[in-house]
RNA sequence: GCUGCUAUCGUCUAGUGGUUAGGACAUCAGGUUUUCAUCCUGGCAACCGGGGUUCGAUUCCCCGUAGCAGUACCA
């Protein structure tokens, strides 16, 4: 049988980290078994969709490289499908219509909680005789269309991720399947499209495992054949509540604007809650899809941890960077990233070998690249090195400026630099921090930065130069 | 409240009926170096608690505790 599988977001706005994973786990699981992935957009809440957060959600998926073999499909085109579906059942009666209004319900649920009892809708209408519910359909009252569950009943299934599960249906709802407006709810819009859609492996957060037994009720008033579930765990805050806004980014997007490669986001994210178990810890995608195993996920929730994503992405970036002939695709988009952060360049390149080892995310090149483009006031003294005193670094500061005048532009180069400073270092027998110290100061402005020859060479040779005599002229 | 789920270093995790409980991030110290970063070396740091079962439990069972999730005409 065909593996077949779909990530189905609600277009409510970006993609959100923990959608990311659910979307790459069902993207690994489907490659791992040559199966089929299908995106669909549950676009069932008029009230909170967002306009074109949809395509935006189509173009994020794609940014990371999880392509699907189907859709997207969108549920508000699927009306009249589950309107024919939940018919069905209120006429085999295992399903019913329900007139109560909101105010009821709110009174009704305030009520229970105050007596200590479980909120849950106490079934009012469920005998409504056929004449009743004929007149008030006929007065056009608003009505849902309620799932009659039955009593006392256990549900078991088997999650393949946190093994067999029970739940009575005495702690269930009646659960709306068709709302007031005519679209379905979440839970009957999944059923009937997972079984449409010939969906084996419903793979999805965590928040659904105590609705489960809902969608497995209603597989079989439809007499449809239940598909395999399997629930992630949770992404975490650092205070461990359900991953949201409140605590930092959590839009997939907000990190690759921010100058995170999405390889390294999807690498990151694979790893929580999930591991191969060997020691290695950077892994392509086509290397997850090789060992990636549901058996393999974790039941408990997972923090989102910033720290080990910068880790990983440096680590990406350096990598790209030291072996830019094998990721060229890779380069050129740090490049245009580059780019796009710092117009007025031409030397982006020159910036991304130098800075590379220093950055977490390419965004910080902004800031760390700053002291280039314009000298930072900074203090005379910064000038002079902790082992050292001002005339020594007057001298070493003129004597650079000798040198390095000589030096022809074609030759300004990293590797001609520093041999040539190193060279006049023995020569006139001068420390280095009289000398390499100084100049990066001068060139920099900054206490700490790039080495000496590392910014000459991004600097070139007549704002070097102006910038060193600047720094003499301080000193005086 | 009710229902469900979960529980190994600060974080992500590996692992076992007998281990010096392993790795990575973070952190700390040292080395390299003209500063920073990279890089290298090393250190600190964990089996939630209580009962069982067992010669022996971090591991199996039970009970607590804690955390989280769900408890919508949201998904």
């Amino acid at each position: 049988m065909t593996i077949k599988t779909r990530f189905a977001p609600s277009p409510t706005g970006y993609l959100h980290i923990g959608g990311l994973r659910t979307a790459l786990y069902n993207y690994l699981f489907t490659k791992k078994n040559k199966g089929k992935f299908i995106l669909r957009i549950e676009d069932t809440d008029r009230t909170r969709y967002v306009k074109d957060a949809d395509k935006q959600l189509v173009n994020t998926i794609k940014t990371f490289g999880l392509n699907f073999d189907k859709g997207p499909i969108y549920q508000s085109k699927r009306l009249k499908i589950y309107k024919k579906y939940a018919d069905l059942l209120v006429k085999e009666k295992k399903a019913y219509y329900c007139f109560c209004t909101k105010e009821r319900l709110d009174d009704l649920r305030e009520s229970q909680e105050k007596n200590k009892q479980v909120p849950k809708y106490d079934r009012r209408c469920l005998n409504l005789s056929d004449e009743e519910i004929a007149k008030k359909l006929k007065e056009k009252v608003p009505y849902v269309i309620r799932m009659k569950l039955p009593d006392n009943e256990i549900i078991t299934f088997n999650d393949l991720v946190y093994g067999e599960v029970k739940i009575n249906t005495n702690d269930l709802d009646d659960q709306v399947l068709i709302k007031s407006d005519g679209f379905p709810t979440y839970h009957l819009a999944v059923v009937v499209d997972d079984h449409d859609m010939d969906i084996t492996h419903v793979i999805r957060g965590e928040e659904w495992l105590p609705s489960t037994p809902n969608h497995i009720l209603l597989y079989k008033m439809f007499n449809w054949s239940v598909p395999n579930f399997a629930h992630l765990p949770l992404l975490l805050n650092q205070d461990r509540s359900k991953l949201s806004k409140r605590q930092g980014d959590v839009a997939a997007e907000d990190f690759i604007k921010k100058g995170y490669l999405p390889q390294a986001l999807i690498n990151y994210v694979a790893f929580l809650g999930w591991n191969p178990k060997t020691e290695k810890e950077i892994y392509s995608m086509s290397e997850l899809i090789n060992d990636f195993e549901i058996p393999k996920i974790n039941k408990a929730g997972a923090v989102f941890d910033i720290n080990k994503l910068n880790w990983i992405n440096a680590t990406y970036i350096r990598n790209i960077v030291e072996n830019k002939k094998i990721h060229q695709k890779d380069y050129k988009y740090i490049l245009n990233f580059i780019k796009n952060i710092l117009p007025n360049t031409n030397r982006a390149e020159d910036i991304l070998q130098i800075f590379s080892p220093r950055l977490n995310s390419i965004i910080e090149l902004k800031e760390l690249s700053k002291f280039i483009f314009e000298l930072p006031n900074y203090d005379k003294n910064l000038l002079i090195f902790k082992k050292s005193n001002i005339d020594l670094t007057k001298n070493g500061l003129n004597v650079a400026i000798q040198i390095l005048n000589q030096i022809e532009d074609k030759n300004w180069d990293q590797e001609n630099l520093n041999s040539v400073l190193n060279n006049a270092l023995k020569e006139k027998n001068l420390a280095p921090g009289d000398v390499f110290w100084p100049i990066r100061v001068a060139l920099s402005g900054l206490e700490k930065s790039p080495s000496p020859t590392e910014i000459l060479y991004l600097l070139r040779k007549t704002e070097s130069l102006k910038r060193i005599n600047t720094a003499i002229e301080k000193l005086k």
